[in-house]
RNA sequence: UCCCCUGUAGCUCAAUUGGUAGAGCGGGCGGCUGUUAACCGCCAGGUUACUGGUUCAAGUCCAGUCGGGGGAGCCA
C-alpha cells in the first residue's frame, strides 16, 4: 500500500526530488488557508522533526469537501510535486495534486492534542496520542538513535548480546523488590502443611519473579564467551515515587572477562561516549528542538562530554572533598564521613559543583556494596564504581566481581545469605573462574540525560510506576 | 513510605479581604493574507475534582476522599 516516500528522505535528498512528482503521508499538525485560493498543510510522519508543507489549491476535487476541514490530527496522503518552496520557513514544499484523507478527527474541539502547548503531566494522561507531539516524536527518535548505537558500539566491539531471562527463578538478586510471576489463583492459594503457599503447585513449581538484572545470567555466559551484554527491560518493585525511577525501565549491563575496574570504567565510558557521538550525528533535528525548548545547554554538555576524559575519584578523596566542603561552609543535610552510602545531595554537590561534569567514583567501602563486588587488598573496600552525572545522580553502577570463592563465601556468610541459593553463580568460581567486572546503565537515565527532560516518565513510550499502569 | 505544593472552559492559566466565573490558545463562522505559534471580528464552551461542614454569602475557609506534581529515601 505504501509508496510513499518518507518525509526525512524529501528533506535530506531533496535536491534529487525537486521537480518529481512524491506522496507522502502522515498527520496534519496544522492547516492555514490563503484566500489567494490555497491552503497550507503541514504533515509530520515521525520520520524527522521537521513538518512538510503541503501547497494545496482550491482546485483539487476535494478542496471545498474535505481540505478546509482538515485539523490536527487528521490522517492522509498527499501527491503532489516537490517545488521549491517560496516562503520563509522550509526549503522544500509539496505543490499538492491530490489529498486523500483516511480518517478526519472525530470532535476537533475536544482532540487531545490540539495544536498548542500541553503540560507533560497532562500528556501523560492522554499517552496513547503523545507521540503525536513535537516532543514525543523527538524523544522516539533520540531514544531509538541511542538503543541502535549501543548494539553498534557492542557489535563492533566483539561482544555478544545475550538474551538473559525476563522472567526469573532466583530469588537472590538482592537489587531490590520484586514483582512475583504467578498463575496460582489468588482467591485460592495452596498452602504447605505449614500453612505458607505452596509454589510447587505454581506453573514453574518454584517461585518465581520479574528480573531485577541480569548481570548473574549474564556472568555465566561472559565465563565462555568472554565480552557479552545484555539490553533489555527490568523490573523494580520498589514505591518509588521519583522523576528518576520506574518499576519498568530498560538496562544495559556488559559482563567482561579477563577485566577489571579501570577497564570497565573505562568500557562505559567509551559506551556512553559512543551513544551521544551518534545523537549529536544522527539527530541535530531533534537535539535543536530540545536546546530551544527544554534544556537550553544540552547540546553543549553532550559535546563536552564526548570530547572530554572522564574525572575519576576515589571514594576516599570524594570522601575527603566533601569533609574539606563541609569545612568551607557548604551544607548538607545527612552527614559526612567515611563508610557513609552517598546520598543524592552529595552525589549532587560532587558532579555538579565539584567536578562540574559526570564522574566515577571508585573504591567503595564494602559494607554498602553487594556481596559479589571483589574486594579490594585494603580490606576496606571494593572494586565498585558509580558514574554521577549533573542533574541525574547515578547512571552506571558498576563493580569488579568477585572471583575467589573462598572470598565470596565469606561475603556471603558474612551478609547473611544462602550458599545454597547461588549454587550456579559459585560454580563459576569453581570451574575456570578469571578476574571479570561489568555495569549497568540506566538507558531511560542516559535519556534524561542527554535531551534534559526533567521526568524518566516522559522518555518512555509506557511508564510503569507505583499507582500508574494505564495504557 | 514520608514531607511540601496543587486540582477553575478541550488545553494553559487569572479571579483583590469570602461578595454575581475571566483571558489566551484550541474549536465553529466570517474577513484578510504565499501562509509559518499568522493576523482581525463574532460565537459556542463551566455542577470551580468529589463528599460534607462553617457563613447572609464559598472557586476562595475547614474536614475527609480521589487525582496530579515536586522533594526525600531506595536505586539504574
Amino acid at each position: 500500500m505504501s509508496n510513499a516516500l518518507r518525509i526525512a528522505d524529501l528533506f535530506k535528498h531533496h535536491a534529487d526530488h525537486l521537480g518529481t512528482k512524491v506522496t507522502v503521508q502522515g498527520w496534519v499538525r496544522t492547516r492555514r488557508d490563503s484566500k489567494a485560493g490555497i491552503s497550507f498543510v503541514a504533515i509530520t510522519d515521525g520520520s524527522c522533526f521537521d513538518t512538510v508543507q503541503a501547497v494545496v489549491p482550491n482546485t483539487v476535487a476535494n478542496y471545498e469537501s474535505e481540505v478546509l476541514k482538515l485539523t490536527a490530527g487528521c490522517s492522509v496522503e498527499i501527491t503532489g510535486t516537490a517545488v521549491a518552496s517560496q516562503g520563509k520557513g522550509q526549503s522544500v514544499e509539496i505543490q499538492a495534486e491530490s489529498i486523500k484523507v483516511y480518517g478526519f478527527v472525530d470532535d476537533p474541539d475536544t482532540y487531545p492534542i490540539s495544536p498548542k502547548q500541553h503540560s507533560f503531566e497532562y500528556l501523560r494522561e492522554v499517552a496513547h496520542l503523545r507521540a503525536r507531539t513535537n516532543t514525543f516524536g523527538a524523544i522516539a527518535r533520540v531514544r531509538h538513535c541511542l538503543a541502535m548505537a549501543v548494539h553498534r558500539f557492542f557489535h563492533e566491539q566483539g561482544y555478544l548480546w545475550v538474551h538473559t531471562p525476563i522472567i526469573t527463578g532466583s530469588d537472590c538478586e538482592g537489587a531490590g523488590q520484586m514483582f512475583r510471576v504467578s498463575t496460582l489463583d489468588f482467591l485460592n492459594m495452596p498452602k504447605t502443611p505449614e500453612g505458607k503457599i505452596d509454589y510447587a503447585q505454581d506453573f514453574f513449581g518454584r517461585e518465581t519473579n520479574l528480573t531485577v538484572s541480569g548481570q548473574l545470567n549474564v556472568e555465566t555466559w561472559c565465563m565462555a564467551l568472554s565480552k557479552v551484554y545484555t539490553f533489555g527491560p527490568t523490573f523494580r518493585a520498589e514505591n518509588s515515587n521519583t522523576s528518576r525511577h520506574l518499576a519498568e525501565f530498560w538496562m544495559i549491563e556488559p559482563e567482561i572477562a579477563f577485566a577489571d575496574l579501570h577497564v570497565d570504567a573505562k568500557l562505559a565510558e567509551d559506551l556512553l561516549k559512543f551513544m551521544f557521538k551518534a545523537l549529536l550525528a544522527e539527530r541535530m533535528d531533534d537535539m535543536k528542538f530540545f536546546a530551544e525548548r527544554i534544556d537550553k545547554g544540552c547540546i553543549e554538555r553532550l559535546e563536552k562530554f564526548v570530547s572530554a576524559d572522564f574525572a575519576k575519584l576515589d571514594y576516599t578523596d570524594a570522601i575527603a572533598a566533601l569533609e574539606d566542603a563541609v569545612k568551607k561552609g557548604v551544607k548538607f543535610e545527612y552527614p559526612v564521613k567515611w563508610g557513609i552510602d552517598m546520598q543524592s545531595e552529595h552525589e549532587r554537590w560532587l558532579t555538579e559543583t565539584y567536578i562540574g561534569r559526570p564522574v566515577a567514583v571508585m573504591n567503595y567501602p564494602k559494607d554498602i556494596k553487594a556481596f559479589y563486588m571483589r574486594q579490594n587488598d585494603d580490606g576496606k573496600t571494593v572494586a565498585a564504581m558509580d558514574i554521577l552525572a549533573p542533574g541525574i545522580g547515578e547512571i552506571v553502577g558498576g563493580s569488579q566481581r568477585e572471583e575467589r570463592l573462598e572470598l565470596l563465601d565469606k561475603r556471603l556468610d558474612e551478609m547473611g545469605l544462602h550458599k545454597a541459593d547461588y549454587w550456579w553463580y559459585r560454580d563459576l568460581r569453581r570451574y575456570g573462574t578469571v578476574p571479570h567486572a561489568g555495569f549497568g546503565l540506566g538507558f531511560e537515565r542516559a535519556i534524561i540525560y542527554a535531551t534534559g527532560m526533567a521526568n524518566i516518565r516522559d522518555v518512555i513510550p509506557f511508564a510503569r510506576a507505583p499507582k500508574s499502569a494505564s495504557f
